[in-house]
DNA sequence: GCCAACGTTGGC
DNA sequence: GCCAACGTTGGC
């Protein structure tokens, strides 16, 4: 039995947001795309059922952590990378060999107060989470207590 | 829309 | 294996 971990997965709301995540079919739905080697990593080898995840809209005005969503599958290929068709094709990427992953994540809730990137930053507490170093990485890890801090600043309830 | 930061590619 | 060129990301 391991531990859970906690997660932030960065989305761009124009192409998926977490309304969108809402109403997929069981609120649930496949974490596919990611073509960035850490990330990758982190979806084969790290992310497992029942981990939780800090849902973040990227590339937007008012970038900001929207709320919750929650690992229902963990990492498996990536079949899009075998789609010619798909916008995220690689001819690398094989059934035998597969480059890279995704994994499911889960609806769980909205933020009651979405979390703005510019009040991350401006919390002391929260100086060392990867979002404010590591900006690009899509999948990051998020330590215990950045995560109950951000839930607290989200307005959610312990 | 601009542009800095950063990841990837490919010539050597 | 180095590194310049290039493409992408994402805050502003």
């Amino acid at each position: 039995m391991s531990q859970r971990s906690y997660w932030l997965f960065k989305s761009e709301p124009t192409n998926f947001s977490f309304d969108d995540l809402r109403t997929c079919p069981n609120s649930t739905e496949h974490w596919d795309g990611v073509r960035n080697y850490q990330a990758r990593n982190y979806l084969r080898d790290e992310v497992q059922v029942g981990d939780q995840v800090l849902f973040y809209h990227s590339n937007i005005a008012v970038p900001a952590i929207v709320g919750i969503a929650e690992v229902v599958r963990a990492g498996y290929p990536d079949w899009t990378a075998r789609d010619p068709e798909n916008k995220h094709f690689d001819p690398a990427s094989t059934a035998e060999k597969p480059i890279w992953y995704m994994v499911d994540v889960r609806f769980v809730n909205p933020f009651p107060r979405p979390v703005k990137l510019a009040e991350l930053k401006n919390n002391p507490a929260l100086s060392g989470m990867v979002l404010l170093s590591r900006s690009r990485l899509s999948i990051q890890p998020v330590r215990e207590e950045e995560w109950r801090q951000i839930l607290r600043m989200g307005g959610v309830e312990e």
